[in-house]
DNA sequence: GCCCAGGTGAAGC
DNA sequence: GCTTCACATGGG
């Protein structure tokens, strides 16, 4: 078993003051007390691709059970199809023991930063489970979110585990292991509409499915390390591996640079200048310190909701 | 039709 | 070394 990290330590040392029963509905439920916490941001914010809004509870699926999510301003209550002893993985994976004034007093103070933490106010990082971390974001190049959900949504129906969900809903998957996806020839993975990207899901979970890949491995790596093993994968360059490293693993260092965050860091920082990516990971590495994958997310949903800094930059 | 999307890998300078 | 291009698919 791997040693547990820190924060995860202090999560499990915590009092967490919930309440658990069985629902009218014969759902079983636990609220949790939270601060700080944008549960819509943060699931909505192109972490985690299987969390849909119905009626008023976000709907997902989280390792083998399917979830009901709602929020108020000092709660977030979960409902579940199965009977739930410990809950432990939700607590994991909605970081519910991490301190967000924590996180963001370690982000630089500049005007960008600034602007981003007054519009995002409780956006959080969730932990993911590797895998499925891994699979989605090697399904993401050139593709818009809502894409993206619609692709995992295909694959779970097709090839993901049945589990007990909520009647009223449609039936729902667990997401499919690599020995499942290993077995796909590479048509079967094409019907899913992922195009160019199946071979090299298809790569990656065999070569996972035959052993010749340890994911659990990178938990115990330094960063550049397990970065450096994940980029051997196919279909997985820098900016895979970092969205792997900071939702999955925890590695609050990893800085993914897609387009939205290389926009913004351009105009924000470098504006009339031609920098390339290099530059562009240096400059990230050494200004937003050391929780600047967090930053990076405040930065990137702040783009993608708000849009346009132009305005606020020149002058 | 055109451009773009939480990119990568290979070919071309 | 760094830059350019093909790669499926669907939305605006």
């Amino acid at each position: 078993m791997r040693p547990l990290r820190p924060l995860r330590e202090a999560l499990l040392r915590r009092t967490v003051f919930n309440l658990t029963a069985e629902t009218p509905s014969g759902l079983h439920a636990k609220t949790f007390v939270v601060r700080d916490y944008d549960l819509a941001a943060t699931l909505t914010s192109g972490q985690a691709f299987r969390w849909r809004w119905h009626d008023d509870g976000w709907i997902g699926v989280i390792g083998n059970n399917w979830v009901r999510l709602r929020a108020t301003e000092s709660y977030i209550s979960a409902e579940c199809a199965q009977p739930i002893s410990d809950w432990t993985w939700l607590i994991e994976y909605l970081q519910l023991g991490l301190s967000l004034a924590e996180v963001i007093k370690t982000f630089p103070d500049d005007e960008p930063m600034r602007a981003a933490v007054t519009a995002c106010r409780g956006l959080r990082l969730l932990r993911q489970n590797p895998w499925e971390c891994l699979a989605s974001f090697i399904l993401s190049s050139t593709k818009q979110i809502v894409q993206i959900q619609q692709i995992i949504a295909l694959l779970c129906e097709r090839f993901g585990e049945p589990i007990p969900s909520d009647p009223a809903f449609s039936p729902a998957f667990a997401f499919p292991s690599p020995t499942r996806l290993a077995r796909c020839v590479e048509s079967e993975l094409r019907t899913c509409k992922m195009g160019f990207r199946a071979p090299y899901l298809l790569e990656t979970a065999k070569l996972l499915s035959r052993g010749e890949f340890d994911l659990d491995r990178l938990f115990e790596l330094p960063v550049e390390t397990a970065r450096e093993e994940l980029m051997k994968l196919p279909g997985v360059g820098r900016k895979i591996a970092d969205c792997v490293l900071l939702f999955a693993y925890g590695f609050q260092a990893a800085f993914p640079v897609d387009v939205w965050v290389m926009k913004a860091l351009r105009q924000l920082y470098f504006p009339n200048r031609k920098v390339n990516m290099q530059r562009l990971h240096r400059f990230a590495a050494e200004h937003f310190g050391i929780c600047g994958g967090y930053a990076q997310q405040y930065l990137f949903h702040y783009m993608r909701t708000k849009g346009k800094f132009e305005t606020r930059n020149s002058k």
